[in-house]
RNA sequence: CGGAGUGUAGCGCAGUCUGGUAGCGCACCUGGUUUGGGACCAGGGGGUCGAAGGUUCGAGUCCUUUCACUCCGACCA
C-alpha cells in the first residue's frame, strides 16, 4: 500500500475525552473514528488489525474443531421471552418494533439463537459433541460507555456454543479444550494474560474463568497468590478466614464482653464504633442494607453482616440472596421498613427483612452490633443462637490467605478479554432443546458457552504494547509487517531505492510505503503512531548504498547494505 | 440512576459575564523556499455558533424548552 494513496490520517492532538493509550492511539492515528457515545467506525487501519486479530481466533478455534456460522443480528424476543430473559436481561438489552409491531432485541450475546439453531438440527447423541462459534457484532446498551474500544456499546465479539450429551463432554470437549485453545490465541497475539476464576452468577453451572490481560489500566480487579497460581476475579475470589487480631498479635487481647445494650448516640459508622469501645473493627459487624431485585418487579430489602473489617462484595451478595440485581436502598425506605440506619444489627428484626450473614462470621459468640434501635448497640451479641444464615458475602483483602496454599493475596489490575463458562441446561432445558440419549430418553443438551471480545482486544493489545509515541503491535496484530520510508521523493536515487525495496518485498509481505512529499521528521512521527513493527529507511545514506532498519520496539536503528536489507528483513519477519 | 460540565470550521479551543462586522492553532487549497525528528513565507477556501421558541432595532452572547455528548459517583449503617 502506498501512503500517498491510502486513507490513513494520523493527528497530533487526541481526542479531548481519551484518559487510556490504547483510546488516544487508536484515535490519534487513523484506527477508528468516534460516531457516538460507545459507537466507533473502524477506518482501513483498525479494520486490518480487527481482521488480523480475528483471524488468529478462527485459525485456532478451526483447528480445534469449531464450526463458524453467523447468525442474525436482529433476533425475535420471542426466544428471549422462551429462555426468560427479556425481562431479566435489564436495560442493557436494546428492544424495538418493526412496521407490523413485532418486537425485537438486537443481540448482546447469543444462546437463544443458537440454542433454537442446534436443537432444529441435532436429534441424536451420535451427532454430539459440536461447538458452533460466530464472530459478529453485538450491542449492549451499556450504562456508562467509555474508554473507547475498551467499553464501547456495540462490539465485536467472538461466541462460542458447545452442545454435549453430559457434564463430562462438556468439560472434556467443550470447557477444557476451550481453554486451551483460548490460551493459544492469547499467546499467539502476544499477550500478558493469566487465567481467572470467575463469578458464574445467578445463571448457576459448576464453573466459570476468565482470561485477564494484565494492565494497570484494567477494569477489573483480581485477586493473584503471591505463592501459587491461585488467581480469581474479585468476584468471586475466596480466601482462608482471617485471623483474629488476637491471634496474630499475641500483645493483643481479645476484647472481654458481657452482653448487653450499649447507649451509642451518635456512633453509626464502623470506625466510629471501633473507637468508641477502643477495640479493632474485627470484632464488630458491620451491617449492609441492599435492596435486591427479582422478576416481576418484586423487591426486597436485605441486610447483610459482615465484620468490621471487611467489606461487602456486591456479586457475591447479590449471588447469595438469587437475586437480579442490588440496588441500595435510601434511608427513608429504611426507616419505612422499620430499620434505624447506623444501628442496624441481626438481632431484634422487624419481620420481612432477611438477614445473611458472612461465612467468617460462624460460631461468633461475642461481636458487636447494631440494636435495630436508635443510639443503641448490642455488645457481646452470641450469633450462634441467632440461627442466622452463612453464606460467602466478604471481598477478598490484600494479605488475606490463599485458599489454595496460605500465601498471600494481593490485587491486580485485569482486562477481561475471554470468558468460558459451563453452562450447563440453563438455556437447553426451558427452551427444549433436547435429543434422544442412547437409551431413547429425550435429553436437554448441556451447553458450555465461550466469549472473546475482539475489538476490545485491540485496547488490550495497545494497552500492554506502547510506549510514548504510540503503539507497537505485535507481530501477529500489526497492520501491516512492514514500512519503507523514503526520506525525500525528490531525490532520485532515494525514490528509486525505496520503490524498487517496495516492489521486492510486497512479494512475501504486506508493506506499506511512505511515498508522500513531507519531510523525514513527520514521516518517521507517522511511523512510530502506527506502531509497525518494523521500517525501513532509505535516506541520506543511501549514497553509500546503506538504509537503516528501525525496530519498533526498541526504537534502534541498525544500518545495512541495500543489498543485504531484503534478506535481513525476511529473517526479521519469519 | 444521582451529581457536574460541554455543544462555535474536519480536529482542539477562545469569544457568552457586560448583546453591536464570527476568531485562534492544527488540518485543507495555490505559489515559492526547505528536506534526517511533526519546516518557513505569502495568498486563499471553509461556519444553520447543537435544535426549537421567545425578548430586542439588533442574539454565539439574555430567557424558556429540548436534544446530544463527556466527566465523577453508585465502594455506606
Amino acid at each position: 500500500m502506498r501512503f500517498s494513496e491510502s486513507f490513513i490520517y494520523t493527528s497530533k492532538e487526541a481526542p479531548s475525552d481519551a484518559v487510556l493509550p490504547s483510546h488516544i492511539y487508536l484515535v490519534r492515528g487513523g484506527f477508528i473514528q468516534s460516531v457516538g457515545a460507545g459507537l466507533y467506525n473502524f477506518l482501513p487501519l483498525g479494520k486490518k488489525v480487527l481482521d488480523k486479530v480475528r483471524a488468529v481466533a478462527k485459525e485456532e478455534l478451526d483447528k480445534a474443531g469449531c464450526q463458524e456460522v453467523e447468525l442474525a443480528f436482529v433476533t425475535p424476543s420471542e426466544f428471549w421471552k422462551e429462555s426468560g430473559r427479556f425481562e431479566k436481561y435489564g436495560k442493557e438489552l436494546l428492544r424495538f418494533k418493526d412496521r407490523k409491531d413485532s418486537e425485537y432485541v438486537l443481540g448482546p450475546t447469543h444462546e437463544e439463537m443458537m440454542v433454537n439453531m442446534a436443537r432444529a438440527f441435532i436429534k441424536s447423541y451420535k451427532q454430539l459433541p459440536v461447538n458452533l462459534y460466530q464472530i459478529k457484532t453485538k450491542f449492549r446498551d451499556e450504562i456508562r460507555p467509555r474508554f473507547g474500544l475498551m467499553r464501547g456499546r456495540e462490539f465485536l465479539m467472538k461466541d462460542g456454543y458447545s452442545f454435549h450429551k453430559d457434564e463430562e463432554s462438556m468439560i472434556k470437549d467443550g470447557f477444557e479444550k476451550m481453554e486451551k485453545t483460548y490460551s493459544r490465541i492469547f499467546e499467539r497475539l502476544g499477550l500478558d494474560f493469566r487465567i481467572v476464576e470467575a463469578d458464574s452468577g445467578a445463571i448457576g453451572g459448576s464453573g466459570s474463568k476468565e482470561f485477564m490481560v494484565l494492565a494497570d489500566s484494567g477494569e477489573d480487579t483480581i485477586v493473584v497468590c503471591e505463592d501459587c497460581d491461585y488467581g480469581a476475579n474479585i468476584e468471586a475470589a475466596v480466601r482462608e478466614n482471617p485471623k483474629a487480631p488476637h491471634e496474630i498479635d499475641a500483645e493483643y487481647e481479645r476484647p472481654e464482653m458481657q452482653f448487653g445494650k450499649f447507649y451509642t448516640p451518635d456512633v453509626k459508622t464502623i470506625d466510629e464504633l471501633a473507637e468508641f469501645f477502643h477495640i479493632e473493627p474485627y470484632y464488630t459487624l458491620k451491617t449492609v442494607a441492599k435492596k435486591a431485585l427479582y422478576d416481576e418487579g418484586v423487591e426486597k430489602i436485605v441486610l447483610f453482616g459482615i465484620r468490621g473489617s471487611d467489606e461487602l462484595q456486591e456479586v457475591k451478595a447479590c449471588n447469595a440472596v438469587n437475586a437480579n440485581d442490588l440496588v441500595d436502598v435510601s434511608d427513608e425506605e429504611l426507616e419505612k421498613a422499620g430499620l434505624v440506619p447506623g444501628f442496624m444489627g441481626p438481632k431484634d428484626l422487624p419481620e420481612d427483612v432477611i438477614f445473611i450473614a458472612d461465612k467468617t462470621l460462624e460460631g461468633e459468640i461475642s461481636i458487636i452490633a447494631g440494636a435495630n434501635e436508635k443510639d443503641y448497640h448490642y455488645v457481646g451479641l452470641n450469633l450462634v443462637v441467632l440461627k442466622l444464615e452463612h453464606k460467602d458475602l466478604a471481598a477478598v483483602k490484600e494479605g488475606d490467605s490463599c485458599i489454595k496454599c496460605g500465601g498471600k493475596l494481593k490485587y491486580t489490575k485485569g482486562i477481561e478479554v475471554g470468558h468460558i463458562f459451563q453452562l450447563g441446561t440453563r438455556y437447553s432445558a426451558p427452551m427444549k432443546a433436547e435429543f434422544l440419549d442412547e437409551n431413547g430418553k429425550s435429553k436437554p443438551f448441556v451447553m458450555g458457552t465461550y466469549g472473546i471480545g475482539i475489538s476490545r482486544l485491540l485496547a488490550a493489545i495497545i494497552e500492554q504494547h506502547h510506549d510514548e509515541r504510540g503503539p507497537i503491535w505485535t507481530k501477529e496484530s500489526a497492520p501491516f509487517d512492514l514500512e519503507i520510508i523514503i526520506s525525500n521523493i525528490k531525490k532520485e536515487e532515494e525514490l528509486k531505492t525505496g520503490e524498487s525495496l517496495y516492489k521486492e518485498l510486497s512479494k512475501d509481505f504486506d508493506v506499506l510505503l511512505d511515498d508522500r512529499k513531507e519531510r523525514f521528521g513527520f514521516k518517521i512521527s507517522d511511523y512510530e503512531l502506527l506502531g509497525i513493527p518494523y521500517a525501513i529507511i532509505v535516506g541520506k545514506k543511501i549514497k553509500d548504498g546503506l538504509v537503516e532498519i528501525v525496530d519498533r520496539k526498541t526504537l534502534q536503528k541498525q544500518e545495512v547494505n541495500v543489498k543485504e536489507a531484503v534478506e535481513k528483513i525476511k529473517r526479521l519477519l519469519v
